[in-house]
DNA sequence: TGCCTGATGTTCT
DNA sequence: GAACATCAGGCAC
């Protein structure tokens, strides 16, 4: 991710960002290995979005979201799972994108044991894509345009390969159709 | 295929 | 003390 694209990604609200970001790809450096996925699944969130973990203000968990665009949010949820979350909007905003689902295009090998499954059960869930990469909070706040884990923009998909629903796993504003996917793609979360 | 449940730590009320 | 942006395994149909 260069300076301008994380300006770009600056200027658009979590929605808008959710779709830019389908299509492009996530690379980890971990173990000398180099990992790389392309994002199929997304979900916005922002802070006058009840659903959000910025909803209640910038507390401590949810602090990056508040910092600027381009930056991993990584939290733990259910006493086991990681999820992480690219931030959109301007510091002080707090919003950001959701990874839930990606296909593994390098460093397979390295993923199904990371993940102790293969094929698509290797990245589709948000906490299984975290788990496959290595992503844990040591990586919260982390500048995507760095090692170990960067961005890369990739040409915005057509509306018509990208499908909109309702968010998964939401009891608040469980009605918002702020949920995308790549419509073709075999990678995506179960409903 | 679909529903139910256990695992297990952090955050917020 | 409850809820939680989840996952995997078990069992019924």
């Amino acid at each position: 991710m260069t300076e301008h694209e994380r300006e770009l990604l600056e200027g658009m609200d979590a929605v808008t960002a959710a779709r830019r970001l389908l299509g492009c790809e996530l690379v980890r450096t971990i173990e000398s290995r180099e990992l790389r996925v392309r994002i199929v699944e997304t979900e916005a969130y922002d802070q006058t979005d009840a659903a959000s973990h910025s909803y209640n203000g910038r507390t401590q968990r949810a602090d990056v979201m508040f910092g600027p665009a381009g930056h991993l949010y990584v939290y733990f949820t259910y006493g086991m799972h990681h999820c992480c979350n690219i931030v959109a909007g301007e510091e002080g905003f707090g919003s950001g994108v959701l990874i839930r689902a990606a296909e593994p295009i390098e460093g397979l090998d390295v993923m199904e044991v990371r993940r102790g499954r293969s094929g698509h059960e290797m990245t589709n869930g948000p906490a299984k894509l975290c788990q496959a990469l290595g992503i844990d909070r040591r990586l919260n706040g982390h500048d995507l345009a760095k090692s170990p884990m960067r961005l890369e923009m990739r040409p915005a998909l057509p509306a018509q390969a990208v499908t909109a629903t309702t968010r998964i796993g939401i009891s608040k504003a469980a009605d918002m159709p702020w949920r995308f996917y790549v419509t073709d793609s075999g990678f995506v979360s179960k409903r």
